[in-house]
DNA sequence: GTTGGCACTCGACACGTTAGAGTGCTAACA
DNA sequence: TGTTAGCACTCTAACGTGTCGAGTGCCAAC
């Protein structure tokens, strides 16, 4: 069976009116409402077709359509109309960045919190991961035998933890490979910390022998931040507004999925449009726990940086063409804020 | 009407009863798995008196007794007995800090996964404010314009933030500031600064005039870290398996408050008991939408320093007397632990 | 290819009934 | 005077029944 513009209106409308009502579509109300010009009952032939090919479904016997997965996915990718913002979410967005800000962490959580107000879903952050490149690095003595590494990068993220010290070394030592530290790696990135300029550093604190196993231990250890990253919850409860969260069974699983932050690196990562938004859809999630809800992500950046991503999570049933314009253009807003903040850092 | 032994004896039994089963409790079920030695009609004469009390009420006229929130001070203040933990929950919480960490941050946000596991409730942990005293302050150059300010506290807290600077400052009049506070500060905590130093930095930079607002800014305004407490929230979804939040409404309200970290603050701000364990029943919260549930509290910290304050947050029918015993055992181990890893970092 | 009509299915809802738990009261008992 | 058994009463939860309406699938007619 072949998709003709019809089917493809019935589709369309159907789809359009699930997601505003979440009741399932019967076919009168699609050749009233949304003005066919053709009666109920050529309806119902269409969507059997619909139904045959995989697009719709229905719940039981007596009940109207409902879209499936895969109808949702061909509404995403085919049907899907540009939806722009209204004035009021205009103005939402660019009065969310107008406030000062003290550093990148906060403007990050901020997108956050206005991504979920304004779309009535909840939002996902991830925070910047040690991207960007390295500005400064301090150490300081805690007492005897242990130490405070904090590195500052370009991005505005700073780092920290405290590592074990031979008990000899003191903060004059510390301040001796701070210095070189400062010296041979500002503005290189992490991974090239670790191949390139190994040779170099071991060079300069050749004189300092007793030093240079702490150094080494630092570059291999306390530089690797990779575990920094950070996932930013907000709105979660708006998601409960949604009629299909009404079962307090459902909210239970997906709260104490939720809370496993690890669980979402693994799905954002795949998250693979360098730029762009992605939309996944259901099972495309590959989580049985998330087979009713979509995520929309996209990442954003400072130059060609990329930082971390941003999304929203909400029913399967969620307004697909706002929330992807909505994602974009905070999207953009936050990396030109961003970028404002971060230019002349390197 | 006064409480005698046996209204204490009902009162408890109804309570231990109520918390175990969730179920309004009659009188013939107390008579006879609490073995009073009496019949059920003596216990309802018993009951009766209790309601008239205000100890207990009926939920309506032909249900067994549910224990009011006077009723759950008294238990708490007068019945409950001390709650042993078990041999399991003693390894648990012993190995739950057996891990190497990396900085204070970590603990504490540790010691709130495990308060959740072990008592199946909510865990709230408000995190370290500008406690301790001061260690180090180092400023780096961003850009022309502006700089990124850490603050390293002898607690291990790290505070940063990006300031805005005049455009000729350059990275070694930061360095002059830093050094100068670095001498003055050290050891100080963060009142005592406002107060007392601020003439000796001032007569200390006197030569370098311009550089003098900016440190009386930074003393000013970055050094007030008051905005910085963080709050951790876990197993918020434990609690949704309490009988008393299958239904949605409920749960929806709970959710929304919980998002509002501020409203934390006030709440555990008025846990006053410097030592020892506060527990707030009900309406006691002072917030309507919590009047269902109950917290109980503690502060940790380091020697004489309160850091911040741990909690549980369950249903008012929550198991108070295992509940504190833990917060109690919890608060001693984090407290401890805390204690060993800043032993000389003063 | 489109349409109207008709029989059929199924869930939602309202209603009445029943079973069970728990109470309060009263009268008898120690 | 305190305790107990018995009884009538109340209220909820659960179950079964009947009705209504929405929606479908199919068929014959246009």
């Amino acid at each position: 069976m072949k998709m003709d513009t019809r089917k493809q209106q019935v589709l369309m409308a159907l789809i359009t009116d699930f997601i505003a009502t979440a009741e399932p579509v019967g076919s009168r109300t699609i050749a009233r409402k949304y003005e066919m010009g053709v009666s109920p009952a050529t309806i119902r032939n269409e969507m059997a077709d619909l139904e045959e090919m995989g697009f719709i479904e229905q719940p039981h016997t007596s009940a109207g359509r409902v879209p499936s997965h895969m109808g949702y996915r061909y509404y995403v990718d085919f049907l899907m109309k540009k939806h722009s913002l209204s004035n009021r979410e205009e103005e939402m967005i660019r009065r969310g960045y107008e406030d000062k800000v003290r550093d990148v962490g906060q403007v990050v959580q901020r997108t956050g919190n206005l991504l979920s107000q304004i779309t009535s879903y909840a939002a996902v952050v991830v925070r910047p991961r040690a991207a960007g490149s390295f500005k400064h690095v301090q150490m300081v003595l805690m007492n005897p035998g242990s130490a405070m590494v904090v590195v500052v990068m370009n991005t505005g993220a700073v780092h920290h933890r405290i590592i074990e010290v031979a008990g000899g070394i003191t903060q004059s030592d510390l301040d001796t490979i701070s210095q070189v530290f400062n010296a041979k790696l500002q503005g290189h990135n992490m991974d090239s910390i670790k191949l390139t300029l190994i040779k170099e550093i071991y060079f300069e604190l050749s004189k300092h022998r007793n030093l240079l196993d702490l150094a080494m231990y630092l570059i291999k250890d306390s530089f690797d931040l990779d575990g920094e990253e950070k996932i930013y919850l907000g709105g979660v409860f708006n998601i409960l507004n949604q009629p299909e969260f009404n079962n307090v069974d459902k909210v239970k699983t997906l709260l104490s999925l939720l809370e496993q932050e690890e669980m979402f690196y693994s799905l954002l990562e795949r998250n693979t449009d360098p730029d762009g938004v992605t939309v996944r859809i259901g099972e495309e999630i590959n989580r049985d726990e998330m087979k009713e809800c979509s995520m929309v992500t996209a990442a954003y950046r400072i130059g060609d940086t990329q930082l971390g991503t941003i999304g929203v999570l909400g029913p399967t049933r969620m307004d697909y063409a706002r929330v992807v314009s909505i994602v974009e253009c905070m999207t953009r807003n936050l990396s030109q804020t961003l970028e404002k903040m971060s230019r002349g850092w390197k």
